[in-house]
DNA sequence: TAGATTGTTAATCGATTAACAATC
DNA sequence: TAGATTGTTAATCGATTAACAATC
C-alpha cells in the first residue's frame, strides 16, 4: 500500500498555523476555529481544515479547536517539541544579530556556536558565544551530533562552506547568503534574502 | 479583452533568476541556457523558459539566453531599473544589520531613515544613518513619498508601527516580525521569520 | 547543413475551494 | 434541540511538465 507524502507546501504552513496559535495563547485565548485562524493568516479555512486533516483529527464539530493541544500536536509534527541544537557561521552583523536573538530557543532552536575564518572575529565574544575557528568546524560540529546550520556567510564563499557543513553532518541549512546552493540528497536548504522579498513587491508598486 | 494577470508564484520566481544572471555576469558569462539556469537553481528549464515567455521573447533558438540583456529585462520588469527608497523601522540586531548592509542598494533598494521608540536609541548614529523618533515617522516619510518599510519591532508591536506605515503611504512591507500583519488593500507584505524556516525543515529531520 | 535551444501548446499533475453530512 | 463547525469528498482551478515545430 502506497503511503502519499505529505505535500511540502502543507508542511510550510504548519509553522504558520503554530505560530498564529502560540500567539493567541499568550493572548489567553483557550479554543479557535478554522475561519478565525483563516481571518488572521488571510488563508481560507477550508485549506486550514483540509491541511491538518492530512495529519489527523485535532478538532470538535460545532466549538473548532483546542488553541493548546493543537499547538502541542503541531510541535509534534514538526519535530520542535523538542530543541535543536544550531550553528551560525559567519559573525558579521546578520550572524551577530541571530547569536544575540532569544526568540529561537522559545520555537525549538538554540544557537550552540558560532564560526568566522576573520583571525580578527575568532576568539571574541558574541552574545554569550566565543567566535570559534571555521578552521575547526568539522571536528567540533560532527562529534556533537548537531544537524542544524545558519549560513550567514558572503555570497563568494556559501558554496564552499556550504560543503564543509555537509562533510560536518548538517542535515539543514538556513541560508541568507543570496545564492543558490548546491547539495545532495537529503540534505534540506531554505532561502532568506530580503532583497528577492523586495524585488517580488516592487514588481506591484 | 480580458488581459490575464502573470501569476504572483511567477513573479516571485523572477528575483531568483535575475539573482542568478547577475552572478554568472559576475563570473564573466555572457550567455546561459534555459537547461543550465535551471540546474543551477534547481528548477526545471521548461518552467524557466514558460515564466519569461509570460513578459516577452528573451532568447535566440539554438543560442540561449544573453545574460546581461535578460538580466536588464528582468530588473525591468521587477521595477528595480531604478532605486527605492527604504525606511526601516526598529533599531534592534536586525534593524541595525539590515541598516549596515551594502547590499541593499546595489539591487535596487536604499536605506535613507531608521526609526525607533527607545529614548536610549533615538539620535545614535548606526552605519550612515541616526536613529529618528517614530512619533514623527509619519511626518517625515509621507512628504517624503517613500513606499517600501522593513519592519524590524518586536511583535507586539507590529501590527500597531504597521497601521502607522500605512498611514504614511507605505506600500510595500517587508515584516521580521514573527507575526501575520493586518494591511489595507493595495499594500503588500512580505514575511521573513527563519524560526519558520527551520520549523518546515526539522519536520525532515 | 547539423545541432542546439527557444517559445508554445496540450497533457498531466497537484492544490484549492465549495459543499455538506456528521456530530459536538 | 438549534446552531456551529469539523473532516472529507468532489469539483474547480491553477501550475508544471513534456513534447515539438520553428529557427538561430
Amino acid at each position: 500500500m502506497a503511503v502519499k507524502p505529505i505535500p511540502n507546501i502543507v508542511v510550510g504552513r504548519l509553522p504558520i498555523y503554530l505560530r498564529a496559535l502560540q500567539r493567541m495563547s499568550q493572548e489567553g485565548r483557550r479554543v479557535t476555529s478554522s475561519q478565525e485562524l483563516g481571518e488572521r493568516l488571510g488563508i481560507s479555512a477550508a485549506q486550514i481544515r483540509k491541511d491538518l486533516s492530512q495529519f489527523g483529527e485535532f478538532g470538535k464539530q460545532g466549538t473548532g479547536y483546542n488553541i493548546e493541544y493543537l499547538a502541542d500536536q503541531l510541535q509534534s509534527i514538526l519535530k520542535v517539541d523538542r530543541v535543536w541544537n544550531v550553528i551560525i557561521v559567519g559573525a558579521g552583523d546578520i550572524g551577530s544579530a541571530l547569536a544575540r536573538y532569544n526568540g529561537l530557543s522559545e520555537r525549538g532552536f538554540r544557537v550552540v556556536m558560532i564560526f568566522d575564518n576573520d583571525p580578527s572575529k575568532i576568539g571574541q565574544p558574541i552574545g554569550p558565544f566565543h567566535v570559534k575557528n571555521i578552521a575547526n568546524l568539522v571536528e567540533e560540529v560532527q562529534p556533537a551530533g548537531i544537524k542544524v546550520a545558519i549560513l550567514a556567510v558572503p555570497a563568494q564563499q556559501a558554496q564552499e562552506v556550504t560543503d564543509l557543513l555537509v562533510e560536518a553532518g548538517i542535515r539543514a541549512v538556513l541560508n541568507y547568503a543570496p545564492i543558490s546552493l548546491a547539495v545532495p540528497e537529503g540534505v534540506r536548504v531554505q532561502y532568506i534574502d530580503p532583497v528577492t522579498h523586495l524585488q517580488h513587491m516592487s514588481y506591484y508598486l
